[in-house]
Parts: structure tokens; C-alpha cells; sequence
DNA sequence: CATGCGTGGCA
DNA sequence: TTGCCAAGCAT
């Protein structure tokens, strides 16, 4: 099939731009073992591209070298026991991606241990989706397919000079991408738009004097880069309430710990006993909520902000000899480290056992 | 198709 | 400081 000049001329530049100009990324291989005709391990592609859903590769970097040091194959991912792999999790966000990652690895390796050989194959997995269905398929297998995240998004929006708003116009993205794929090289032309996108063609303030693309992009010409894509206005967070309590056991050198519901938010990981999270501001600071009757002292307070609201906890505080109450466990302080604690939950326990110094990340 | 689902970095 | 949002998926 003649593919259009523009698109050739487009495919080209990017390409000679991603040899020169490639990412230097941990699960990536090197150009030169490309042209040796060696392929990268598809279990390594899939780790990296779980992890990097919705997630910057600054963040995903160390969780990578960790699960990859910890499981090394498929098989071993799937063997591996919920509560170790949620705790490695732990920090990342969007936990039901590790549930969903351990339910795939034991699928991929209950049929012999290799991957479905075809993005529709793929797709079938719990966790993938289109985009890495298709981003593991090229980048892995070659598979000339279009692989369209928020980068390409962005970059073919711009190039197309496509004002439909999203996610209306995502149908005229993946059919603009498509015709933009080379039969070769396919997966190195998905990175090269998303490292792109990452890198050059950003969201605000995009680089055009150093960009590769800049002669074809219809936007560019038009003075418009900026304002594209055109995305609806996003609905502001609404503010929730609660109280967090932090019950410390000197003697164990222990807090006191307990399991959250199996779905919903943060769904399976671990906390501090806490009152559920309202739109009231009023009220819900109220230590009768304590798991048990203590000397509780007010902490601090704790902001969270999540996809959809933003959270504000006080955090209370309290020293007791007292038997953990049913469903709950003393979690010896040196132990902290391994479980599946949230993000969220790290800096209320933080916040408890100092409450003047800032909260330290993980 | 809209909504729920984390976190950290950056302008 | 606050808002924005990054290599999305499931329902």
C-alpha cells in the first residue's frame, strides 16, 4: 500500500530524530541490539507499561528495578504471594493495576508462561487496554499498529491540526496514527512520538524550534500548538473531612494497623483506624470515633489530593498497652516498610509519631 | 460515554 | 500556593 507523502516525510523525520534523540529507559533495549535483530522481553515491556499507565517515568523508574530484581520472569510474578506484590505496589497509586498485574501473570503463565502473541490476544488480559494491547504488541512483536496515548494525542492533534474536542475526536487520532505507522519499525515509532510528546511536543509551551515535525505540523503553521488538543473543562475537586488515629504501643514499638474494603479506593491496602471521608467539614474530627478509649492528642492535620476530591485529616494521636481490637494488628515500627501502606497513610503515621517535622516520603 | 481510581513534579 | 496532569483501565 503507497502511503501519503506527508506521512512518509513525517515517519521518516521521527524516526532519524529517535536514533539520535531515543530515551535512554531501563526496560527499553539499545539501537544496536534493534539492528542485531534482537527483540526486547515481552514480560519486561508489559511490567513497564502497567507501571507507567498514567504514571511519569521518574516515578515508575525504582518500582521497575525492584519488581524486575524481586520476580524476574512471568512465572515468577505469578507465583509470587496479593500481599508481597500490593506492598512492593505500595506508593505507586492506582492499585488496581498490581491486582490486575498479578492476575495477569498467573494467566499468562497457567498457559505455558509466554504472552498472547498479537495485540487482540493482548487485550484479553486484565489490565490492558488498547493502548498497551497495541504498545506491547509493537514494541515487542513489530506488529504494525497505532499506539495512541495522551502523547500521541497530543502530537497528532497538532500535526493534524484536529479541533474536535476529546474524546470525540479519538477515532480521527487513531486513524490519523494508523496511517503513520510504518510496517517497520513500528514499535520505535510509538516511542518516538510519546518521547515527542514527553519531551518536545508538551503540553504547554511545546519546543517547536527544536522539534523534528515542525515543517509538516498543520498547527504550528497556524500559530494554534497551544490550544491543542481541546479537552472539556475538568470539574473542580470537591474538599472531604475525616480523622485519622495513630495508636502507638511502646512496649511492642508498634502502631496499630488494619485492612481496607477489597474495592473501592485504595482497595485491599492497609491503614491506621480512621472515620470514613464526608463532604461535612463539621463533626467528623470527633475522637469518639477512636478505635478504643485513650489519651488521644490532636497530631496535625494531613491533605491528600485524589483523582476526583481532595482530602483533609486530622490526625490524632495516642499511647496505649491495649490489645488490638478485632480485625486489627500491632505493626512493629521496623516492619513499616514492607506493608502495603498508601501514600496517604505513610504521612498521617508520619504525622502522628512527629508532628513537627515535615512528612517524609517513602 | 462518564466516572472512579493515586501520586509526585512542575509552572 | 494551587492547579495541572503523566506511556489508561474497568465498569
Amino acid at each position: 500500500m503507497q502511503r501519503h507523502d506527508m506521512a512518509g516525510a513525517i515517519t521518516t523525520r521521527l524516526l532519524d530524530w529517535y536514533d539520535v534523540h531515543a530515551r535512554r529507559l531501563p526496560w527499553r533495549i539499545g539501537p544496536g541490539d534493534r539492528r542485531a535483530g534482537i527483540r526486547p522481553d515481552p514480560y519486561r515491556v508489559w511490567l513497564s507499561e502497567i507501571m507507567l499507565q498514567q504514571t511519569t517515568v521518574a516515578a515508575v523508574k525504582s518500582y521497575y528495578a525492584d519488581f524486575l530484581s524481586r520476580w524476574p520472569t512471568v512465572d515468577a510474578l505469578a507465583a509470587a504471594r496479593d500481599e508481597e506484590v500490593m506492598a512492593a505496589w505500595a506508593g505507586l497509586g492506582y492499585y488496581a493495576r498490581a491486582r490486575n498485574l498479578l492476575a495477569c501473570a498467573r494467566a499468562v503463565s497457567a498457559h505455558g508462561g509466554a504472552f498472547p502473541g498479537s495485540a487482540a490476544g493482548l487485550r484479553d488480559l486484565p489490565g490492558i487496554g488498547d493502548y498497551t494491547a497495541a504498545a506491547i504488541a509493537a514494541i515487542a512483536y513489530d506488529e504494525q499498529v497505532a499506539v495512541v496515548d495522551g502523547n500521541v494525542e497530543r502530537v497528532v492533534s497538532r500535526l493534524e491540526l484536529i479541533q474536535t474536542p476529546l474524546p470525540a475526536a479519538k477515532p480521527a487520532i487513531r486513524l490519523a496514527m494508523q496511517a503513520l505507522t510504518p510496517p517497520d519499525r513500528p514499535g520505535d515509532f510509538a516511542q518516538a512520538m510519546m518521547d515527542l510528546g514527553a519531551t518536545i511536543c508538551t503540553p504547554r509551551r511545546p519546543a517547536c524550534t527544536i522539534c523534528p515535525v515542525v515543517e509538516p505540523c498543520a498547527a504550528r503553521a497556524s500559530g494554534i500548538q497551544e490550544t491543542l488538543p481541546v479537552k472539556a473543562p475538568k470539574a473542580e475537586k470537591p474538599l472531604r473531612v475525616g480523622a485519622a488515629f495513630v495508636a502507638e504501643h511502646p512496649r511492642l514499638g508498634a502502631i496499630l494497623l488494619r485492612r481496607r474494603a477489597s474495592t473501592g479506593l485504595l482497595a485491599g491496602m492497609e491503614e491506621p483506624p480512621m472515620t470514613g471521608w464526608t463532604a461535612r467539614v463539621d463533626g467528623v474530627t470527633d475522637i469518639t470515633a477512636a478505635p478504643f478509649a485513650a489519651e488521644w492528642t490532636l497530631a496535625g492535620t494531613v491533605e491528600h489530593t485524589f483523582t476526583h476530591f481532595r482530602l483533609r485529616l486530622s490526625v490524632w494521636h495516642a499511647e496505649t498497652g491495649a490489645a488490638a481490637p478485632d480485625g486489627m494488628w500491632w505493626q512493629p515500627f521496623d516492619g513499616l516498610g514492607d506493608r502495603a501502606l498508601p501514600t496517604l497513610m505513610r504521612k498521617c503515621i508520619a504525622r502522628a509519631l512527629d508532628p513537627e517535622r515535615p512528612v517524609a516520603k517513602r
